[in-house]
DNA sequence: TAGATTGTTAATCGATTAACAATC
DNA sequence: TAGATTGTTAATCGATTAACAATC
């Protein structure tokens, strides 16, 4: 039984993991959870609880083998059964994360985009054909897609996310201010960029 | 003194004034904290909890009158003293963001954008003539901008970033996965979509 | 051995939820 | 008055931090 791990530990773990690889490449051969912390601004016991969720990897006295750490990380964190994603909406947030560099390092990779304007139907973004919005089920269902990224507008947002739901999506990265109502065997992530902001700009009034 | 507000309660209380302004055009005049939490998703305890940190405005029995309700998050929140944002790193992201609908509803205005490529520089985005990431300083301080959205690549996160502070920015929202090192003066709000759409990848294997 | 650092348990802190007297 | 719902205090839950025995 696996102990429930929680959101803010992976994510905090994929910094590690993304972290551990530029010091791979600095040929940097051992690090310890005190430099971990320092360079990431946390504390050595925040990184050591964190990774004590995925096994016990560590040598007392000397730290983490950097390589080792590493792959682990990446084993337990799926990152050799690659994700297949479709984006939904390609608009100009479609087409920046169509474009975004900076998945397939996490064994993620964008295998379709839908839209519904006529216009950008068959048009190529980024080596992919963009396929009609009333395609989802069978794009979806021949390519094993399992995850969608929601960038349409909020006018259409619920429809398309059920139309993901029913093609047999499993989770949705939710762009849109929309609440999406959807069967809970669909998990959900939202995002609301203007929200981000708008806090921030709390913090500094 | 008025007592620290978290970071997630503010980012509710946003979405809670987004939907009173719905129900607003909708013609709701009244609503409690359970038919709002019952919306959102949340609690009612957590609805009346996030709103007695701005104050006390329900009627007992009777709940909340939305148009007051919404005004006064607004007026709390800031939204009548507008903000003046740049964007540094007109890439797919940037032109995204750059022409982004949503901001203003909240008081946010794209004032600037800013590129290094000479292809880009000189160029409109969305009503705006992008500028050379060299004049960030004059033209952030003649039109008193105090926020930035960071969108330039990796390599340069730093660099334009320290750019920006020296320009007198005081909050800068970075969409790149770089750790960024500035004086504590500048609050920095990281936005990782690669991160995100692997976090949520988890939950499904 | 002495020094450093782990993994884990216990203590602390903060955020969410429940409960309820006050009140419209 | 009776019913509904608030604002707030207390209880619970979860996440972060500190402490430390174990160990390389």
């Amino acid at each position: 039984m696996p102990k429930k791990i929680p959101k803010k530990t992976i994510q905090r773990v994929l910094i590690y993991h993304r972290y551990l690889t530029f010091l791979l490449q600095q040929g940097t051969r051992d690090i310890s959870s005190k430099s971990l912390a320092d360079i990431l601004e946390t504390t050595p016991s925040q990184v050591r609880k964190d990774l004590s969720c995925f096994g016990r990897f560590g040598k007392s006295g000397s730290g983490y083998d950097v390589l080792e750490l590493r792959d682990l990380i990446g084993k337990r964190l799926g990152f050799e059964k690659l994700r297949k994603v479709c984006i939904a909406g390609m608009g100009n947030l479609g087409v920046a994360l169509a474009g975004y560099r900076g998945f397939e390092d996490l064994g993620l990779t964008i295998q379709a985009v839908f839209d519904s304007d006529p216009k950008k139907i068959n048009r190529k973004f980024d080596g992919l054909v963009c396929r009609d919005i009333k395609e989802i089920a069978p794009v979806v269902k021949k390519n094993q897609i399992d995850m969608a990224v929601l960038t349409v507008p909020a006018g259409s947002a619920q429809e398309v996310a059920r139309r993901l739901e029913n093609a047999g999506i499993r989770a949705i990265l939710n762009f849109t201010p929309v609440k999406l109502t959807l069967s809970s065997r669909v998990k959900v992530s939202n995002v609301d960029l203007a929200v981000e902001l708008k806090t921030l700009s709390f913090f500094i009034r």
